[in-house]
RNA sequence: GCGCCUGUGGCUCAAUGGAUAGAGCACGAGAUUCCGGAUCUUGAGAUUGGAGGUUCGAAUCCUCUCAGGCGCGCCA
C-alpha cells in the first residue's frame, strides 16, 4: 500500500470517528479510469445506512461525501499530497495526487519494507518426471514458479527453490521395459547425443505404457521391474541410473535456458522408504488405517476422500512419499510457508495430503499450500505422452527461434534466444492462474500485441534513448535532480506514464499476496502501451527520467 | 453419483462488489524530412451461457439451470 493511500485511510477514518462511525477502515482503490483520480474510496456509500439511523445530519450519500471532502481539504497532510479531492456522483471520493508528490515519489527510493520481509518461503516447482517428456505444461509451471519466486524476493521474502522429481515408480519401469523392447543396448545408446537419448527414452516410455495396458505379460514384467527398483536390487540398477541421469542432464539445459535454477533437487527415490515408515508408524494412533492390505488415509472424516498411502505390495505411493518429503524439506529450510506449484488437477490430492501431514505434525498446519494453475490444453485435446500427442518445451522454443530468424534476418543468435524465451514465458504468464490455456502456437510465439517481445521492444527503445543521452555526456544518475519539480505542466501522455509508474510497488504487492504473476504482466503491458504512446507523441527532451524508471520496471518483470 | 474449476466481441484473454465491461489477434481506414514501424492513430465488433435473488451498485456474491474441463483406493 502506498504512503498516499495510508494518508487517505487514516484521515478518513478520523473523520468517520468524529461523526460517530467506529471501526470502519475505508478501502482505497486505484480507479481504472484516470478521470476518476489516482485514488478513490467508496466509504460514504458503505456507511450511509449506519449513519442514517443514528444521525439525520446527512440525508444522502452525496451530502456525506461532500462533508468528508470539505474536512479533508482543510487537512495539511491532504493538501500537501493531493492537488484535488472531490466528491462525485453516487458518492465516490476521488483523490488526485499533486505533480510534486508524484515526482518526489518517483525520485525517492522506496524506503518501505517489503510485505514479506523475514518470511521464509519454500517454493516447489517444475517437477518433471525423469524418463518422460518435458512438455509445455512444465513450461507454464516453471514460468509461474520462477516468477513467483522473484516477486516474493522483491517483497523481501527469502526463497528456497526446490524441484521434486519422480525418478522411481511405474512410469520409470515402463520406460525401462520399453528400452529393452526396442532392443537397444544401453551401450549403443551411450554413444549418441543427449537429444537422441531423450528421444529414445520418450519412445520407450510410450511403448511401455501401451504394453502395460494391452499385454498382460508385459504388465507383469513392468511390475517386476518396478519392484526390483524399489527393492534396490542390482538387476536394473545400472540402466536406471544411466537413463535417469540423461533426463536430469536434459532438464538442466532447459532450466538454464529458461533462466531458472534450484537450491535443491528432491527425488522420490530418496523419500519413499522414509515415507512408508512414517505412514506405518501412524497406524497405531489411527491417522492411517489398514484396508484391504493397503494403508489408507480416510479423508471422508474431513469431507475429503480416501487415498492409498502405502500399497498392498508395501510401496509408498506418491502421497506416502510426500509425508517424508515435507519433513526433509523442513529440516533443510525451516519454512513459514511451502508453496507447491502444481496444476489444478491435483487439488483434491493435495487437500488430503495436507490434512494427513497436519495430523502427523501440527507445524504443517497452514504452512503447506498448493498453488494451482490451469492446464495447458491443445486445441485437439489433452496432451498425453502415451499417444505421442505432446508438445515438448524444446521444440516450442526452437520453433519460436526459427520464426524470429525468418522475420528478422539481421539479428544475432543471442537476441533470437532472448526473444524466443521471452515470448514463450510471457505467453504462459499473462493469463490468470486459474484459467486453462488453450494452447495456440501462433500466440505463444507472437511478437506483437500483448506479448513478451512487445515489452522487450519497448524496453529496448528506452535503453536506446538512454544510450544516446549518455553519449552526450550526461550521466544517468543526474536526471533526477536536474529538473524543476514545480510548474511542469504534464502532457496527457506524460501523465499517463507517470501515474502508471507510481503504481508499481502496489502492483507487486498485490501480485505477491495473491501469487499472481499475471498482474505484473498486465501492469507491464499497460505501462509499455502508455510509454509507446508517449514516445510517439513527445520528443524526449525534458522528461528523461521516465525511461530511467521504466528501465527499472522492465527489469523486474520477467 | 459426489466434489473442484471454467463460461465475457469472430478468436485468445483482462477487469480487489463500483463509475461508459477493457486489451491483443484477425478485419477496415490512416501515420515515418524527427529519439528503433517488433511502433502509433482510428473504425466496426458484447443483453458478460440462461433464469431468479442479495445490494445504493453484480461479469464478480447466493440459488437453480445449461455447456465444457478436471478429480474421486493400490499410478505419478
Amino acid at each position: 500500500m502506498s504512503a498516499a493511500q495510508k494518508i487517505i485511510i487514516s484521515e478518513v477514518k478520523g473523520i468517520l470517528t468524529e461523526i460517530g462511525v467506529e471501526g470502519q477502515a475505508p478501502a482505497v482503490e486505484i480507479p481504472q479510469d484516470l478521470s476518476h483520480g489516482d485514488y478513490s474510496t467508496n466509504i460514504a456509500m458503505l456507511v450511509i445506512s449506519k449513519i442514517k439511523t443514528q444521525n439525520s445530519k446527512f440525508r444522502s450519500t452525496m451530502e456525506l461525501a461532500e462533508y468528508v471532502v470539505k474536512i479533508l481539504n482543510a487537512k495539511y497532510q491532504i493538501r500537501n499530497t493531493f492537488s484535488k479531492v472531490e466528491a462525485v456522483k453516487p458518492g465516490f471520493i476521488n483523490f488526485w495526487l499533486s505533480d510534486e508528490y508524484i515526482i518526489n515519489s518517483l525520485i525517492q527510493k522506496n524506503s518501505e519494507e517489503g510485505s514479506l520481509k523475514r518470511k521464509k518461503i519454500l517454493v516447489e516447482f517444475a517437477h518433471p518426471n525423469t524418463h518422460k517428456e518435458f512438455h509445455i505444461g512444465h513450461l507454464r509451471n516453471i514460468a509461474i514458479g520462477e516468477s513467483i519466486c522473484r516477486i516474493i524476493e522483491y517483497e523481501g521474502g527469502s526463497i528456497f527453490r526446490t524441484n521434486y522429481q519422480g525418478d522411481i515408480g511405474l512410469h520409470v519401469a515402463k520406460a525401462i521395459y520399453g528400452i529393452q523392447d526396442l532392443r537397444f543396448k544401453i551401450q549403443d545408446l551411450e554413444t549418441k547425443s543427449l537429444e537422441e537419448k531423450i528421444k529414445t527414452l520418450g519412445e520407450a516410455y510410450a511403448l511401455g505404457a501401451k504394453a502395460y495396458e494391452e499385454d498382460k505379460d508385459a504388465k507383469k514384467e513392468i511390475q517386476e521391474i518396478n519392484a526390483s527398483l524399489y527393492q534396490k536390487q542390482d538387476k536394473y540398477k545400472d540402466i536406471w541410473e544411466k537413463t535417469r541421469q540423461w533426463s536430469l542432464d536434459y532438464f538442466e539445459i532447459i532450466y538454464k535456458k529458461l533462466n531458472t535454477h534450484f537450491d535443491r533437487l528432491f527425488f522420490e527415490s530418496e523419500v519413499y522408504e522414509k515415507g512408508k515408515e512414517i505412514v506405518e508408524s501412524h497406524v497405531e494412533d489411527g491417522i492411517f488405517v489398514k484396508d484391504a492390505g493397503a494403508i489408507i488415509f480416510d479423508g471422508e472424516k474431513f469431507n475429503l476422500h480416501k487415498r492409498v498411502f502405502v500399497t498392498k505390495e508395501g510401496y509408498a505411493t506418491y502421497e506416502g512419499k510426500e509425508m517424508a518429503l515435507a519433513f526433509l524439506q523442513y529440516s533443510l529450510f525451516p519454512f513459514d510457508l511451502a508453496l507447491h506449484i502444481v496444476a489444478q488437477e491435483q487439488e483434491g490430492y493435495f487437500k488430503v495430503v495436507f490434512k494427513a501431514l497436519e495430523l502427523i505434525d501440527n507445524k504443517f498446519k497452514n504452512s503447506e499450500k498448493h498453488l494451482s494453475y490451469g492446464m495447458v490444453e491443445l486445441k485437439e485435446g489433452k496432451m498425453s505422452s502415451r499417444s505421442g500427442n505432446i508438445i515438448s518445451a524444446f521444440w516450442l522454443i526452437d520453433e519460436a527461434k526459427k520464426r524470429i530468424k525468418n522475420e528478422f534476418k539481421e539479428i544475432t543468435d543471442y537476441v533470437v534466444d532472448k526473444v524466443a524465451v521471452g515470448a514463450v514465458k510471457y505467453s504462459m504468464l499473462k493469463f490468470a492462474k486459474n484459467s486453462n490455456i488453450s494452447f495456440s502456437f501462433d500466440e505463444s510465439i507472437s511478437l506483437q500485441g500483448n506479448s513478451g517481445p512487445y515489452l522487450q521492444y519497448t524496453y529496448a527503445r528506452t535503453q536506446s534513448v538512454l544510450a544516446k543521452i549518455q553519449n552526450s555526456k550526461i550521466k544517468t544518475q543526474n536526471y533526477n535532480s536536474k529538473f524543476k519539480t514545480k510548474g511542469l505542466n504534464f502532457e496527457a501522455e506524460e501523465a499517463g506514464v507517470l501515474r502508471q509508474l507510481i503504481q508499481f510497488e502496489g502492483i507487486v504487492e498485490d501480485a505477491s499476496e495473491s501469487f499472481s504473476p499475471n498482474l505484473i504482466c498486465n501492469y507491464l503491458f499497460d505501462l509499455a502501451q502508455k510509454f509507446n504512446l508517449f514516445y510517439q507523441k513527445c520528443p524526449i527532451l525534458k522528461s528523461e527520467k521516465e525511461e530511467f524508471r521504466l528501465t527499472l520496471t522492465s527489469k523486474t518483470g520477467l
